[in-house]
DNA sequence: CTTCATGTAACATCATAAGTGGCATGAAGC
DNA sequence: GCTTCATGCCACTTATGATGTTACATGAAG
């Protein structure tokens, strides 16, 4: 199965956006996350609905932070794309006739339903300004290299 | 993602094996399962290879069971499926040159290495043995119903 | 009114689980 | 021996979803 890495590559952005002034265009995130425009803005998409980044359009335009990185969390990011399938596994069927079926969803119905709330509980731990932290904290550990220079 | 229900599938398979006396030939297992019967040697191929199971072909043959199902746990089970892959997301790129890119694989990372440790900790806290005997406390509650004709 | 940038739809690509057909192998029954 | 039944396994197809790409409309700045 592949990998669904939209929570992954959506941060990134936050957190190169986070470190520019102005607005910056879905062409530079774009050669930065080595992708195409177009799967910039359908990431962010999401995320400009719920004011957590702002696009504008023309000369000067492109993506900008739209909140305080202290109040969003990795969780609220996650559910503004649209709360992506967690885990890889699942039950062959809901709601089967069969005993052994129900006995065998039970089992792990309850496993995955506790993965699935460590996870969304970890994620609402962890704000966007602690990540942003933990940036400049390597920036410094590593001395203050420039940001977007070892994409590749 | 499509999810994988190799897992869900398997026990299902096992938990009828265990109320078997002979030998289940893949086809009848592949009706039970609505599916064919190719995917379930496929299926049970691993789990013959550790001995959970056996076959035996030619007339008469078919799959038993191959050991205790007090000593086998559905981590057991989830290792002779090959170990599939357990979450749905991950970090986009593995040792990235990009700072920001560590920072976001540390935080996400750790969460998804603990809900994967979760989730085995849990699989391999449950037997198969447990497992069908809860399969028994529900036929006793539902009325003792015969297993495989409530399949569709 | 030209240029730049987003917004969006439509389509192509790629990976993987699942489904299917065909054929070889081996065991039981005649 | 030979037929039948069942597994073992390979190659191919199908289905699904993330990702990549092209094309065009919209709107803002110069």
């Amino acid at each position: 199965m592949k990998r669904d890495s939209r929570l992954s590559g959506v941060l990134h952005l936050l957190l190169h956006l986070a470190q520019q002034d102005g607005p910056v265009t879905s062409d530079v995130l774009a050669q930065v996350m080595d992708t195409n425009p177009v799967v910039i803005r359908r990431i962010l998409a999401g995320l400009r609905e719920r004011g957590y980044v702002r696009s504008e359009k023309g000369h000067g335009g492109g993506w900008t932070l739209g909140s305080d990185l202290a109040k969003v969390t990795l969780r609220d990011v996650y559910l503004a794309l649209g709360s992506p399938t967690l885990l890889a596994m699942g039950n062959r069927t809901e709601a089967p006739g069969c005993l052994v079926e129900q006995a065998v969803n039970a089992a792990l119905g309850s496993s995955f339903d506790a993965a699935e709330a460590l996870l969304l509980a970890r994620f609402g731990e962890v704000t966007l300004a602690r990540l942003h932290a933990d940036v400049v904290r390597r920036m410094k550990a590593g001395g203050v290299r420039q940001l977007g220079k070892a994409h590749r």
